[in-house]
DNA sequence: ACGTTTCTATGTATGGTGTACATAGTTTCG
DNA sequence: CGAAACTATGTACACCATACATAGAAACGT
């Protein structure tokens, strides 16, 4: 145990040791190992094998250390798996150049619902804590420019952030594994599309009226991800949303 | 094994037997034990002491049973605990006497928001199928009722509903944690307000300019969430939302 | 009534997990 | 040049999900 301050946290210490680069001038010989190192790691390793591969043995032996070295670097699993999440997030798209508020919002949607999608597994990362690590703050800072640029006041700001990261986090959770390309079952790929036809059969109509409804009406979905336009499912809400926003800061201003 | 038919998965058998009662007319003994029985059992552990403590072995003890008895009626724990959570979730609210379509909406957004608080492990199941349980169509259901009725096809009612369904579980699952109540370091419990702190300490203005604009005015926010309000940092994305969703099918119908 | 079938519940065993703890070795400071 | 402090390792433990074989009981066909 490094046992440097009592009163020093777990959380607080790997979050140090996530935004201070190596301190020197300690005693020991220095580590080479690091938390970086270890995060890539098992990023690399979720990235191949889902999140579930992810074992504190099997990152080691990825690194060629053996299991408990990494204790030394990492306070617990969960950490490590948080730390992972914010590295394998990446920096956020650059939206500099777009003037417009709704596009430049509309390309940030698009880049994390991108993300999740080319990294499933950040979705199962259970978040024990605020987001904090840097790459989760860049994106949030980016997210939040053009929502201030709209004339939106900073608690507004933060609502509207926190209403379309949730949006896209939580439409990702729903609607990706219903694609479901890992899941086999007795080794036959499944689409869950089948599936809401097996139930389809079992439910009682009077029950779910309104669900009945939409079901047999919203079959027709030819969707068309062209380009950089959102997927109907995710884009439709969002651009309600940016609607209601709009209307809002013309209101406010107007007033 | 049970082995009725080899085309039949894992996962269809196991929604059979959520959705059909028990079956009669067999040759063994009547089982004493259910799907729901042991669901219930996993449900009480889970808000007992949360979704890890949550074992075959605790459920089995729980329930007076040898662990591998459950195997006999689940096929894994994966489906077990997302049976749990259909069971969890509960019957939604009972919206029949609202008329205002908005108001309606926010009572079943509000409930959602309630019951995530109230099982908060819910949000740590991983989701692995569409979402196919009897109570989780019936909150579906009883949020697109209201759509329909505000005039949006069933398409749109659809996405609305995927977006307010993924706002509630994404910002529950954002901002519930850091209220933290099962968060203790050191035995210390701790507020992730003061981790928020921490950070700031650590990162340059520089790099996150937004994110320092928007905590230095966001810091006055005494919210109240009296009576059935929903609180401002769900409420006011909601909100906008609707209002977004109110002046779409005004143009429409107006055209 | 009876044997046969078929189901439930159990016991045992296996390979894996996270991590506490003690130790050996190495580097830097006083 | 000791001595302190740090890294990496090895061992050990409790627990986990679940594959498999077995025993027993209930309902069916006769």
């Amino acid at each position: 145990m490094t046992t440097r301050d009592s009163k020093d946290s777990d959380l607080q210490r790997s979050l140090t040791l996530l935004w201070t680069e190596r301190r020197r001038g300690q005693r020991g010989p220095r580590s080479r190992l690091t938390v970086e190192l270890i995060a890539q790691a098992a990023v690399r390793i979720a990235d191949a094998d889902g999140l579930d591969a992810v074992s504190m043995q099997r990152v080691a032996t990825e690194l060629g250390y053996s299991t408990m070295s990494l204790y030394n670097h990492v306070p617990s699993k969960d950490l490590l798996l948080e730390v992972a999440a914010d590295v394998g997030a990446g920096a956020p798209p650059d939206l500099g150049g777009t003037a417009d508020f709704r596009e430049a919002v509309r390309r940030w949607v698009g880049a994390l619902w991108a993300g999740f999608h080319s990294r499933p597994w950040i979705l199962r990362v259970p978040l024990d804590h605020a987001p904090v690590g840097p790459n989760q703050l860049a994106w949030l800072d980016r997210l939040l420019r053009p929502l201030l640029a709209a004339g939106l006041p900073g608690g507004e700001a933060r609502a509207a952030a926190l209403h379309l990261t949730a949006v896209v986090r939580g439409t990702a959770q729903i609607s990706i594994n219903m694609a479901g390309e890992h899941k086999r079952d007795n080794g036959i790929p499944r689409s869950d599309a089948d599936l809401t036809h097996v139930v389809a059969e079992l439910l009682d109509p009077a029950d779910y009226p309104a669900l009945t409804a939409v079901h047999a009406a919203g079959l027709a979905g030819p969707e068309r991800a062209d380009g950089d336009a959102l997927p109907f499912e995710l884009g439709f809400g969002v651009d309600r949303f940016l609607d209601g926003i709009e209307s809002w800061v013309a209101a406010k201003s107007g007033d």
